[in-house]
DNA sequence: GTCTATAACCGGATAGAC
DNA sequence: GTCTATCCGGTTATAGAC
């Protein structure tokens, strides 16, 4: 982070990098639980203690691998994405991308996400902690939105990129349920859902839509207050 | 299970409910991680050993809270049940006394429903374990609906009480999340969407609704396939 | 700052005696 | 059914080497 030096990865960044595809690697090979940090420090190369340097704990690895497989989705969409001009397609081709990038994970996610739902756990979605990685995913959002053809209701513009962003946390959270093969269910959920917000939003400007349309905006600011 | 005694409660019951209660009592105190099982058997009376011959896991103390808190709720709102008839009323208060039960444990209910989320682990809502308890509530659920002066669409009317379970289970999830005062938040979130729910009913029989209606159907198939 | 090695602590879980 | 002793894995502590 500090680093001033251009160098392209310091010794210590190396150690870090082998010690978490070492984790990630046994994770999805044995499973979260039957990897114990023993096991990941022995097949790293590394003492116990030298993981703790880098992890301060097993979670912390998670919360590596969160923020990893979310910048490499990113860095997949971002040139797809200048292909397409319809919120409806950009929408999927960013989902379907998201959980492409998760799905060698998919039979330890259940574990892996296990600590995600506890509002007080760092490993949260909605936590302090990841603030950094959620604002990222938010503003990601924002341009898929941005860069598409669609008009977008003057209330709702602002949480819209917040409001897709849950829309994708309970798309993974699909996911993660999913035992259909190759999770196909859930990129038809995909196609199905996107197809029916981008009608929603066409449909918002209804009189009598208003007041459930305030109503769902104070909800979604319930659950990201300190980011929006 | 299966004392076939007419006797209230045998010895080993008795046990057995002192551990979970001192559990239960303890988890509210100091939360989930700090109830160390060393600390329930001594408080309970019973050496650690004893404890796990009632409750073979931890997590076990947390499905038997589920199950406890599940039947007291029902228990608690059929009889107030009967003064209501329509859909949104019989909903709100089944919903409302719902969260009500579990107030007492919101500040540790994150930690408590952590492995829920896992659909691997025992204590999910959608795995086998959990299926007495998810067909209680989906029975419940039915009856609420049975109970009242709506008329459902027909293709809707089979899979709706699993429809309505997995919303319950939704506000449950967002009460988990929910930090405002008393959890006032969901509360709100109950009456709005209770509305919003017994509209879109109204509106179901609709045409062009009728595509979108068999996807959703379908979308709630594959979380509870087991028992639809 | 990066790293090793080893022992120890703590809490969930198990084994086996009574 | 109930106990004590033990194991196992996350985590910490220590003491020192490059």
């Amino acid at each position: 982070m500090t680093d001033i030096h251009p160098r392209v990865s310091s010794r210590g960044e190396q150690t870090r990098e082998r010690i978490l595809d070492t984790a990630l690697e046994l994770f999805r090979e044995r499973g979260y639980e039957a990897t114990t940090m023993r096991v990941i420090a022995a097949a790293a190369g590394v003492a116990v203690g030298n993981s703790y340097y880098y992890f301060p704990s097993k979670e912390h690895l998670v919360q590596a691998f969160y923020s990893r497989i979310q910048k490499t989705q990113i860095e997949a969409a971002t040139p797809l994405l200048w292909k397409e001009k319809s919120l409806r397609a950009r929408l999927r081709l960013h989902l379907h991308e998201r959980v492409h990038g998760l799905t060698p994970y998919h039979a330890v996610s259940g574990t892996l996400f296990r600590s995600a739902a506890d509002p007080q756990s760092p490993l949260s979605p909605f936590s302090a902690e990841s603030g950094p990685t959620r604002r990222a995913s938010v503003a990601f959002m924002r341009e898929v939105i941005d860069g598409s053809s669609a008009r977008i209701p003057h209330d709702v513009a602002p949480s819209l990129p917040h409001i897709l962003w849950l829309y994708e946390v309970g798309v993974v959270a699909f996911w993660v349920h999913d035992q259909s093969p190759q999770q196909q269910r859930t990129h038809e959920l995909i196609d199905d859902s996107t197809d029916a917000i981008v009608r929603l939003l066409s449909l918002a400007n209804l009189p009598g839509l208003r007041a459930i349309r305030k109503k769902m905006l104070r909800w979604v600011a319930d659950l990201v207050k300190d980011d929006l």
